[in-house]
DNA sequence: TGTACATCAGTGAACGCGCGTTCACTGATGTAC
DNA sequence: TGTACATCAGTGAACGCGCGTTCACTGATGTAC
């Protein structure tokens, strides 16, 4: 995955591997008992290690769960990227996300879940993010874009069109702005609130209401077009 | 609000009133840094008084945290009961959501964000938010239902027709049970990214994305519908 | 109105705990000649 | 191939801390006669 990983010493690859174990039972921990129960004393004691030894690894507790959160980012980076190789498609990108999220719902969490009041992600976090964005602009790009049912949606198409920070060296048009802009919010609240238990005793599935957001967003048999069941992709 | 409460004899109104103060206390430090560090201790230092004087009035920290989330839900149901009885408007809805989310996030967080693993709400929680979800249902239940407009929607509402424990002795058609399922994910969608600071640096209007869910929601001005400014209530 | 008693809010000392983190060290692994 | 030295992973003792929680108590507030 990385370049030049094969030519690494033996020290630096062992010190590589116990890295990796520290966050594997780092994440097994949080998915335990939550982000806010992790102990450096406990993945120690875990390893078979005394607790002073993970200072050799990481140089404080808030590192580690900074990594950790680095990981999930990157993480959901590479699956939307690998997700958009097979085709610039939304219904590829979705199901991308959902098992990502359903593989590791606290993984979800740290990146999408209750922010920590007063911490903030360190820049490159907020690069990868931007990675996040930009995939997903590419894939809504590619799409048609109808134009604006509402009046509200032409103000916020033309509002779009101004402030468009996080798209600067994006060419994509306003339309594809909104789309994605919807696409990310409407999958978060579905998404969000199964992996957080809210559907749990009201019966329905979960995985059909997800498809009809889904199917809504990428525009499958629109209002005005009858049901011709159009496979635009995947 | 709640009956015979000015027949209480002095030492329960004290009593009442000090619970109130920790609960006060006990959302301050929520908001300062997360539910998770929240600390009997430290209440009990800022309202001047020893740490155990506390336990004359929360049987355990975990007491605590279970009542300040049962306050949560019943804020957000009241506040919700009293925007529907203005008129069962999905707009006054939805505004009552996002204002109560704004003036107070952890709070809303402390209803839809991270779950803890291992934590379970008590029953009367669990009604409070069936509570909420009824009174949605009860404005869903008044506005039109249009016919699936794609092949996934019909199945989702055949679905919903036989799927509906939470919806189980409500009347409402399976197109209301599928819009109130929508109303609340997607605003919980934007809403929840804008409350975790996700938007910040993007540059756009998150009241705007917001407002064009709402009106795709309701209905207004609907692509087959030409924009006729039909003002559907509010 | 006055006294005797019960209730109960709040204190201070103490408990055991696990946390993050530091420090001086041992001993194994790797490097240079 | 063998020796001398440097690097560095891991240990164990120790630090101070703040946590939740218990307990026996003091003293104020309320109640009964």
């Amino acid at each position: 995955m990385r370049p030049d990983q094969g030519t690494r010493t033996p020290r630096e690859r062992y010190r590589a591997q116990v890295r990796a174990e520290i966050k594997e039972r780092a994440w097994e921990q949080i998915a335990a008992a939550g982000a806010s129960a992790l102990s450096l004393n406990a993945i120690a004691k875990q390893m078979g290690m005394s607790g002073p030894a993970l200072y050799r690894y990481f140089a404080s507790r808030d590192e580690l769960i900074t990594a950790l959160i680095r990981d999930a980012y990157r993480s959901l980076a590479d699956t939307f990227g690998a997700a958009a190789r097979t085709g610039p498609d939304l219904t590829a990108l979705a199901h991308a996300m959902r098992d990502w999220a359903l593989a590791d719902p606290q993984r979800y969490f740290l990146v999408y879940g209750t922010p920590v009041p007063g911490y903030h992600a360190p820049d490159d976090v907020t690069t990868i993010a931007a990675e996040i964005m930009t995939t997903l602009l590419d894939a809504c790009a590619e799409l048609p874009s109808p134009a604006p049912a509402s009046p509200l949606e032409k103000h916020l198409e033309a509002h779009l069109a101004t402030h468009r920070q996080w798209a600067a060296d994006h060419p994509a048009p306003p339309a594809a702005l909104h789309r994605a802009l919807t696409f990310w919010t409407r999958l978060h609240g579905t998404l969000s609130l199964e992996l957080a238990g809210h559907y749990t005793g009201m019966g329905f599935d979960p995985a059909l209401l997800f498809a009809a957001e889904l199917a809504d967003l990428t525009g499958i048999s629109q209002p005005p077009t009858p049901p011709s069941a159009s496979s635009a992709g995947r």
